[in-house]
RNA sequence: GCCCUCGUAGCUCAGGGGACCAGAGCGCUUCCGUCCUAAGGAAGGCGUCGCAGGUUCGAGUCCUGCCGAGGGCACCA
């Protein structure tokens, strides 16, 4: 179409700029299928009216008839309507594919990284960070499907002196002492205590911080273990101190944009509020740590581009590192910065809010253990990350459709069993048959899978698959309430039975694509 | 004071500049039970899309300002 509307409507001088979009999906299913609206972008520079430039386009469009109906609508749309044979003809297709039904080559193999969780193994992960660690996981798994190479990195902030303030902070709790100025105090510290005394080690022992980190982190993997989440790569911020660093100050100075003033050494933004990159004692910010890793990333590793997931309490971050890419002369394009915002806890009629800053609120584990990872991932991507979010435990818990999540599970569950009794069933699939309104309902909504994964990996929102899925699960509800599967008609149990395996993959896909299980029976 | 995110139905939230786009779920009021799991389905009411301008053939959607909520603006992490 793009390179057809020129010869068939006669260019201009100038020619215009045509938008990047031509063919879009309608909003409105009277309207058909797909809609055009070239005529009316077209119609201002052409100086025509866009009901005559729709007219000429429609006339020139070569589709199959068996494929779908064109249409010219006021006040200069192109529409498309799908036929019916060929809906139903899609459902062997679907089955056909199956697991890889909604799997797309549109990232071509380009390596990209996410980078996500990455919080500091001074403390056991919060329910907040479950949120990012969700929200990562499924960007990453979103990337895979549409063909990308992706790097699950987790990045350990392993320098300075939180971990010596950790270590005197257990040390403190072994001897019944207050935490120290600025230490650590949470409960946990007593497990970890009570750990390490069990190993006969004393709170002279040196390297209580390291000990406790080690605790920390194997509590850490384990979270994660349970929520379905591995990272293919840790990266210790030691590692930028080899050199790296060096080398990329040496690059900042060599433009002119680090300058030293009161005994630190600060990075030139270029506006009147400059930034330190090594504090008046010597040690890095984590501005400049940021810096490094991110020039490692783009430049050393060869990824063309990357996520960070960050909590909310990060964003003043993303301007200046930007700033210090483009900088460098790395498009700051290629780095997305997903901002997860708040999660606060709803239970009953009390409402705890955590924040991460203040380290108190609700642990990942103890969410876990209530509710399950199931209910934990569902629930988190039921909501835009970088909107605040409030999580329902009661809900989350609730066995009925009233939850999400079991609406979603149980609507696989129904198909699964319904596959099972019809499993002897020995008739012909007449697909043809398939032309109640619940049936060609849930063949469109089957079909726009590959385009919502698409569309996910593209914007980087797994908010998408959540709210599709219910969108699918939803209308399979409807199905199964009116169109009874097994029947004596062979034929129509054929064809309805195919419906429900294609159904079934598209769900399990969707399911899987999130982490969420899928189980045939409830 | 500056920056970021958000502001849509009683509640929780979707809405890639398009035409019934004003939506979904929950909650509320009803209805559906020989029969594949009623852990379901059907019907109904619910709104000046925070406010005011602007851009556009067309604006919850983009821009500006204001108001409100939350979060950032450390030689903290």
């Amino acid at each position: 179409m793009r390179e057809a509307a020129p010869s068939i409507i006669g260019w201009p001088d100038p020619a215009p700029v045509l938008p990047a979009v031509i063919v879009e999906r309608t909003q409105n299913p009277t309207h058909g299928d797909y809609s055009v609206t070239l005529p009316l972008k077209l119609a201002k520079p052409l100086r025509r009216s866009p009901m005559a430039i729709a007219s000429e386009l429609a006339a020139a469009m070569r589709l199959p008839s068996s494929f779908a109906r064109i249409a010219v609508a006021a006040p200069g749309f192109i529409n498309v309507t799908l036929e019916r044979g060929w809906l139903q003809s899609q459902v062997d297709f679907v089955v056909s594919v199956g697991e890889g039904w909604g799997r797309s080559d549109l990232g071509q193999g380009v390596p990209v990284q996410v980078e996500f969780v990455s919080a500091n193994p001074t403390g056991p992960l919060l329910f907040s960070h479950g949120r990012g660690a969700v929200v990562g996981d499924v960007a990453a798994r979103i990337l895979e499907a549409s063909g990308f190479a992706v790097q699950r990195e987790y990045y350990i902030n392993d320098k300075g002196k939180q971990i010596r303030l950790f270590g005197e902070s257990i040390r403190a709790r072994m001897l019944g002492e207050p935490a120290p100025e600025g230490g650590y105090s949470g409960a946990y510290l007593s497990d970890i205590a009570a750990v390490l005394e069990d190993n006969a080690l004393s709170a002279s022992a040196p390297n209580l911080g390291e000990l406790g980190v080690e605790w920390v982190q194997e509590r850490i993997w384990d979270d994660l273990k349970r929520l379905g989440i591995r990272h293919d790569q840790v990266f210790l911020e030691s590692s930028l101190y080899g050199g790296w660093d060096e080398d990329t100050m040496k690059r900042l100075t060599g433009l002119g944009r680090v300058v030293e003033k009161d005994g630190a050494i600060w990075f030139r933004t270029g506006t009147e509020k400059d930034e330190v990159l090594f504090k008046r004692d010597g040690y890095p910010t984590y501005f400049a740590s940021d810096i490094f890793y991110h020039r490692d990333k783009f430049e050393r590793r060869g990824f063309q581009r990357v996520i960070d997931v960050w909590g909310a309490d990060h964003q003043g971050q993303v301007g200046r590192l930007k700033e210090a890419l483009r900088v460098l002369d790395i498009d700051p394009a290629r780095l997305t910065v997903l901002m997860v915002q708040l999660v606060s806890v709803k239970r009953g009629a009390e409402t705890v809010r955590m924040s991460r800053r203040a380290g108190v609120g609700v642990s990942l584990r103890e969410m876990l253990d209530e509710v399950g990872p199931d209910a934990v991932r569902y629930f988190f991507l039921l909501r835009s990350a970088d909107a605040q979010m409030e999580f329902d435990v009661e809900l989350a818990k609730t066995q009925s459709g009233d939850n999400p999540l079991y609406y979603a599970q149980y609507a696989h569950a129904r198909l699964a069993n319904v596959l099972v009794l019809g499993a002897g069933s020995t008739g012909v699939a007449a697909l043809d048959r398939l032309d109640s309104e619940w049936e060609l309902d849930l063949i469109r909504i089957i079909l726009r899978w590959p385009d919502i994964v698409k569309e996910a990996a593209q914007a980087i929102e797994p908010h998408r698959l959540a709210f599709y899925t219910d969108e699918v699960a939803a209308s399979v509800h409807r199905f199964y309430k009116n169109c009874r599967v097994v029947t004596d008609d062979l034929t129509l149990t054929a064809a309805r039975l195919q419906l429900a395996r294609a159904a079934r993959i598209t769900l399990a896909n969707a399911l899987g694509m999130m982490g969420v299980a899928a189980p045939d029976r409830m």
